[in-house]
Order: structure tokens, then sequence, then C-alpha cells
RNA sequence: GUGAGUGUAGCUCAGUCGGCAGAGCACCAGGUUGUGGCCCUGGGGGUCGUGGGUUCAAGUCCCAUCACUCACCCCA
């Protein structure tokens, strides 16, 4: 038997139900803040996300679907969403008319990763991507967009974590002092983080080893090298999420795995998906869409991983299945043909209906009407037939009466409606 | 890519020293000639992940392999 791919997985009923109050919630919430909804492909050029997301990145270096698509381009299904919108906002000039846009976007996301816990190799992302604004003040809207969005969703016990990595003015300086005194100290570190060293010796920081935390434990903070620019952008994105009373705890030493990051990196961490922890991830990328060819602008978004979202709220939501209102139990073939045309006439008029023809005693349908939930059953055999009105039982009262036959629609939408 | 753990009925899992493949739940039928839940009785359902080996005999021991899970790593 054919089984499905290794770290993809089926969303079944009634996780379904879960999936789309939280997709749905996003929605309302997010377009209130003013986000509009777009959707890209899944598919891109390779050459986007070698670029935006970084070459020595391990997104880019070996956990994307690549593959041959025409003579000369590479296709890659989009390891992250924010890329795609990227390159829509500037190949259809959506800053013309405005240069402010703001976007949502939901869909499935693919990396080739060991799967575990909250890590699939597809998996969903609900994303938003503010352009054009540079102001601290939608760093902090944003977050507490994220914020307020996971408590309509009664999600608790989650934590904000903040840091800012500088810009190209200032991040350099950092990551010269801090790769110079790593370099005197390659013997303490892992195997892993002596080759960081060489590409990206800020990542070095976020390595969970002892000897590697003993090695950059008295290292200097990137927060200590914020030009002047930088810094007066984190201290108003601080004092603004105080004076909206969001705690946030700041963190040195998140280190985000995307290096079109500058200024505000956050991340939001629950502890209750084991080391997956992060449930939401984003900051600021002021320069993507100019290294992509577009105008300059600044930007900043978010992702959020939907996969774990769902698994906290399905603690929280059990997910209820409603039975069918009508359950139709014909005996007989005169019965069940009848009962077919009801069925199909009742769903129609907006009644949920199931119908039954197993042709089984009716103390089996009966069992199987109390199964689903039925609210209602409703009775024809040949009795019914001949008498020209069929039988309508409310489960839960026990009580019926008897409807006639040639207007029956009818009957069961006046008496349920 | 690395490590550990787990694979037995639809689901959750027992299975002792190697000796006929089990339980609970679910499903089906009957107890009630046409009326659900509770109860009682019965029934169907298994390549024991797969392939090889040892043995008179393997779910059980050995080897290989695959899958799943968790962790490392990385991140959503």
């Amino acid at each position: 038997m054919i089984q499905l791919v290794r770290g993809f997985k089926d969303i079944l009923p009634p996780e379904t139900a879960v999936w789309r109050h939280v997709e749905n919630t996003a929605r309302e919430h997010f377009e209130k803040f003013g986000f509009r909804e777009m959707r890209p492909p899944v598919l891109e050029q390779t050459a986007l996300f070698q670029r935006s997301i970084g070459e020595h990145t391990d997104i880019v270096e070996k956990e994307m679907y690549t593959f041959a698509g025409s003579r000369d381009t590479m296709l890659t299904l989009r390891p992250e969403a924010t890329a795609s919108v990227v390159r829509a906002y500037i190949q259809h000039k959506l800053y013309a008319a405005d240069p402010v846009c703001k976007f949502y976007t939901i869909g499935p996301m693919f990396r080739r990763e060991r799967p575990q816990k909250g890590r699939y190799r597809q998996f969903h992302q609900i994303n938003a991507e503010v352009f054009g604004i540079d102001s601290p003040y939608i760093d902090v809207q944003l977050i507490f967009m994220l914020m307020t969005y996971f408590s309509r969703l009664s999600v608790t016990g989650l934590s904000v974590h903040l840091n800012s990595l500088g810009c190209p003015e200032c991040r350099p300086a950092y990551r010269q002092k801090l790769s110079e005194m790593l370099s005197d100290r390659t013997g303490d570190l892992c195997e892993d983080c002596v080759r960081r060293l060489e590409k990206n010796p800020l990542r070095v920081l976020d390595c969970k080893k002892e000897p590697c935390r003993n090695a950059v434990s008295d290292a200097p903070s990137m927060l200590d090298f914020l030009c002047g620019d930088c810094r007066s952008h984190f201290r108003a994105v601080q004092a603004a999420l105080d004076a909206i009373d969001i705690p946030y705890e700041i963190d040195p030493r998140l280190v985000r795995g995307l290096d079109y990051y500058t200024r505000t990196a956050f991340e939001i961490q629950t502890e209750e998906l084991g080391a997956q922890n992060a449930v939401a991830g984003g900051g600021r990328y002021d320069n993507l869409v100019e290294m992509l060819g577009g105008p300059s602008q600044p930007a900043i978004g978010f992702a959020i991983g939907a996969d774990r979202l769902v698994e906290l709220v399905e603690t929280k939501i059990p997910a209820p299945e409603p039975g069918p209102v009508i359950f139709l139990a014909p005996m007989g073939e005169a019965a069940m043909e009848l009962a077919a045309k009801w069925a199909c006439l009742l769903s129609d008029a907006g009644v949920r209906t199931e119908a039954d023809f197993s042709g089984r005693s009716l103390k089996a349908l009966m069992r199987r009407a109390d199964r689903l939930g039925a609210e209602n059953v409703l009775i024809v055999g040949d009795r019914e037939i001949e008498q020209n009105e069929a039988i309508l039982r409310n489960m839960k009262t026990r009580d019926q009466k008897s409807l006639p036959m040639d207007r029956l629609v009818e009957s069961v939408l006046e008496h349920e409606g």
C-alpha cells in the first residue's frame, strides 16, 4: 500500500475544524488591522530564495525541495513566504499607488528537515508583512496584533522574546569583534560552531551546548554595538510595548536563521510543545525589497507556525462535530426511493441531513442515528407509505409525530424552522 | 545528516522460560417480527512492519532493512 511521504501529514476531520477556526480567526483579526490577503504560488524560482534568505543559511544549503523547471531555471517549493510576498510587491509595483502595504498570507511551506514533534516537511504558516513604514510603532502594532490573535484563540503561556540585530551600519563592527574573540577559542567550540564562525558568527550565540555557552558567556552583546538610529529604534519599541502592556523579554542571543533580518527581531515561545518552542517569529527586513530589485522600502513581518498553533488550540477548544438535524431511516425499496429524494431536498434547503440506505433493521438504523448525534429520525416503511404519513422522532424527548408524506419537506422545515 | 526509543486487530495495548494469537474499546448480529443510549449473549476481523537466520518449534532469540516517535541540529 502506498503511504504518505515522510514528514508530510493528512489533516483529517475533526481536526480540520480547528484549522478552519485558526485560519478564519486570523483573517478576521488581521483585516481589522488593515491587512489584506495575498496568495502567492507555492513554487518560485530558486534564485529568489537564494538571494533573500541567504546562500549560506541552513534552509538554502540543505533544506529546499529544488528541481529543474525549464532548460535553465531551477524551481523550489517555497521554504517560507516572505520572499514571495516581497517579489509580488515589486513585480506588480504595488508600491506605486501607496508604498505602505499590509498583506497576510496563509499556506503550506516546504523544508526537507528531519521530522519531529512540531516540525514537518510540509508545514503551514500564517504570515503578515508590512511595507513602507520604518516607524518602531508598526513593529509594536504587529506584535500587539499577534498577541491579541493568540488570546482570541485562548492560547496562553506564551512569552515574547525580543532583540535588535542592528543594521548594515553597525552589525559588521559587532560581527568583527565577536569573530575575533571566538577565533582565540576555537578549541572550546563544537564542530558546528567552528563552521558557523566563518559563515555567521552570530549563530554561535545561539548554540545550546555547554562548552559553547561558556565560550560566549562573556561575549559582547549586539545591543552594545547598535548605532544611534538602531539604538533609538529599539528603545522606542520597548517603550511602546511597555505603554501597551505587553510583557517581553530581551534576549540578546535571539539570532534568526534568515539573513535578511535587520533591527527588531522577535519570537513568540511556548513551554508546551517540546523542543520546537517557537510558535511565531519575525522581524524587520529593511533592505530586502531593494536587494530583490525593488525601491528602497522598509518592511517588517512575522510568520506563525500554524501546525504548532493548532496543537495549542486543540487542548483548549475541542472541535465540536454537530450531528445531523434529520436522519432518514427508510425500510424497503419504496421507502428508500422517497428518502433519497427527501434527503437531497432537505440538505439543499439548509437542513443537515443524513440518510441510511443500508437496508438494515430499524434497530440498526436507530443505533447509527444515535451514534451520529442525530436530533431527529424520520422513519419510513411500508406501513407509513400505506397511511401516507412518515414518523418524525425526536431523539432527545422520544416524542414521535406523523407528518404528511405529500408535503414532507415543507412539514419538516416548519417543524425545524 | 547524527543518536535513542517503538512497531502485535480499526484504536489503546498485554503476550511470562521459545510451545495453538489475546484483552479493553470500536464494529456487526441477536436478546425486542418496526424504535437509539444502559445491560446481557454471540460474531467478524491479524502477512505479529518487512526480509533473512538459529531451532523440532519464533510475536518472543540473532542479523539486516523500512516506518514511526522523540531528541541533536535548525526553525514556524
